[in-house]
DNA sequence: GGCGTTCTAGAATATTCGTAG
DNA sequence: GCTACGAATATTCTAGAACGC
């Protein structure tokens, strides 16, 4: 039936969350909820920041992102249906002031992985432009002079 | 079915006035009236003062308002539908003159927090959205179908 | 005729780019589109990283935003009508890989402080209202399953 | 066409201020 | 003076849309 694709984004997130080298992502206590150290993410899967050799500290292994932007990461989660919980609370003692960002979906468990099939992507095309049809002025060009 | 969010003004809400570190916010002594005591909640909640952190005494916990303005505590508790009760027996513990603020609504009980769900934001859109309507493009019929 | 309140988001952005004690938000050469270096406006502005105060580095100044995430700040360009450029040309002095944003609005010049009056925010209700009109079939609700 | 990245917009809640009652 | 509410802006999470591979 269906595959999962291995560099697609579930296998990746998948791989992520269960690697203790990466300490950026993981499980809460339930293996429900994926916990994401945001500043900690970036330098450490994505490679930027100081100390950074530019692919992420955690190289020697086979996963790479094609951005250097948290955003994208959100996006991808949002794309597959997972959920934000609560608000970081984050405030460590020390200096760190990382935000923690906890997402959740149904179909991403830490003792099922069989439900990872089910993560898919939302459906494209919804409906057709209406704003075009209508030609509302919101649609015009920005048309900046030079 | 319906949902709370976990991060919404009633859960926040509910979390101050059950949690026993928090001073400045208690049920009455039936559990139908929210008691807020101002210059402490101030302090305490939302870190304005003397020997506030600037985020609240209460850190180390999930409770955060992005405003240092009691009134805009108040706001939230009338778009809620909570009712201000006259606070004659009033009588804080020590010689604090602070004012006591006693707010309850029907849907917010000690011992029913299955009435949360309940506690909505009043209904938005009673004539401001008539007047964009009528900003539309002139070729719309103005009339709704029923 | 038209004002422009002193708390808002274009009088906010109009003193930051003009503020020379705010390294992070700056003009391109020739005033008309506005720089903004992500990293050290979330420190020094929005006041998160190590060595901030929690209310951003520029303080002593009439400047707050009640946010620490940059996503907040893009989200009311966006609203006022910005447009973002490519940035090819980004290039910090130092050696941070900062991220150099560049928004463009027709209405904010450096030399042209008399068109800032017409940075809107965006009118609420274009299209939802209009599919609501025409009852379209995809605003349907979810349909949460069983 | 699917998938990933990126910029922009939608939608709901939150904050602020003014003011009616 | 004080409470409650309208209205505008602000913040946040999610989704739309365009583009490239």
């Amino acid at each position: 039936p269906d595959s999962i694709r291995p560099d697609g984004f579930p296998a990746k997130l998948w791989w992520l969350v269960n690697n203790p080298r990466v300490r950026s992502v993981c499980w809460d206590s339930r293996g429900r909820t994926v916990l994401i150290e945001e500043h900690l993410f970036v330098r450490e899967v994505l490679g930027v920041g100081p100390g950074a050799g530019g692919a992420g500290e955690v190289t020697g292994v086979a996963i790479t992102f094609n951005t250097k932007n948290f955003r994208s990461f959100v996006r991808q989660l949002n794309l597959y249906g997972f959920r934000k919980l609560l608000a970081d609370q984050a405030a460590p003692a020390s200096g760190n002031t990382s935000h923690l960002h906890c997402y959740r979906s149904p179909h991403f468990c830490r003792d099922r992985p069989d439900l990872i099939v089910h993560l898919k992507r939302q459906a494209r095309a919804k409906k057709a432009n209406l704003a075009t049809l209508l030609q509302l002025p919101a649609n015009l060009p920005p048309s900046v002079p030079g």
